[in-house]
DNA sequence: GTCTCGCCATACGATTGCGTATGGGAGCGG
DNA sequence: CCGCTCCCATACGCAATCGTATGGCGAGAC
């Protein structure tokens, strides 16, 4: 048989481009289909309906979403706060992956199995972390505390517009990172 | 004239639930109108199309959004330490602000004009954020340090859906928030 | 050459939402 | 009682999108 033309895999990567660039009432069937060079025609072939497409756009970002951010910060595997600082790197380079999540993050926000995948994937995130503070850090109360401030100062700081007394926020990140890895 | 039945503010209002629910691509016009018990002829006396509705939200939440967080901070006047301890507090509460609040964050992530509006807004809490954490604490940096990490924490908390080390939520947050004001 | 598989085009009916046009109707000032 | 203001109902045309149905076409398989 034939390489396939269009895909399943591509229909899900454009579902995810749109769902980073307007979240998930932006993933339309028709517009898609529009973006890829062909018609809807195909798409009914593959999935059954829009939320099918939704659920394996889900599938993919809760599988990448996890043993991507680890292996990149296991990359060269050094020691963890090394390690610590390339995860935090990754929060300031805006790409694909990150608008994935964030998107995700707040549709989670207003759909209960979204919610679910999310928990899931941030669970496993966040026991990573542990395990990394836990190498530089005694008390196990302080290594939630960092845990804590860590994932939300990851996130958070996509989510935040404001300027910083004279200096870049990155700066200013970069001096909180410091402490937090110290 | 007898009073407005259903009046600018409530449109307004009905709005700013629906964003808060399902954000901006929620705020529909005729579901609007059907949640007010009536249907859309009046919406387009009070306004030129949805999205001067749309701006008018943003209006009343952009007033709201500052000087009543920093209202109810300064209630019954106290310390610096008082204030930013009641800061926090109202980001456990998750009430009809902070959930507008979120959704405008995401919204502004992809409009403009709204991430300007978002900026303005950011910048007078970190603003109010600065001049208490300066009266507890000398370094300048270490303040822009802590409003970083503070105003991520406020924002990320609700953003994340990890659970923590047999700890709830609200017992690492209490002991951030502990060291953060220390 | 023909058959089949995989993907696509096209056309359709249904729904939802936008914005417009138009005609009330309820209550107050006079 | 009259008119005016404010607000609502209804009906319309248009556009986008959904999901379905049906048929076509190109490339290997044989």
């Amino acid at each position: 048989m034939a390489p396939a033309r269009t895909p399943r895999s591509s229909w899900i990567e454009e579902g995810l481009r749109a769902l980073a660039a307007g979240g998930p009432d932006a993933v339309r069937i028709e517009p898609l289909a529009k973006a890829l060079g062909v018609t809807k025609g195909g798409f009914y072939w593959h999935f059954a309906d829009r939320g099918a497409l939704l659920k394996e756009m889900l599938d993919t970002w809760e599988r990448a979403g996890v043993e991507d951010v680890i292996a990149r910060a296991e990359r060269e595997g050094s020691d963890a706060r090394a390690k610590l600082r390339r995860l935090f790197a990754e929060a300031s380079g805006s790409d694909r992956l990150l608008r994935i999540d964030l998107a995700v993050r707040d549709w989670a926000r207003r759909d209960r199995a979204v919610a679910r995948r999310l928990r899931r994937v941030d669970n496993r995130r966040i026991a990573y972390m542990r395990s990394l503070f836990g190498e530089i850090c005694d008390d196990p109360e302080e290594v939630e505390s960092r845990c804590l401030v860590s994932f939300s100062l990851w996130i958070g700081v996509h989510f935040i517009a404001a300027d910083f007394d004279g200096r870049s926020r990155d700066e200013v990140m970069g001096a909180v990172v410091a402490q937090l890895v110290a």
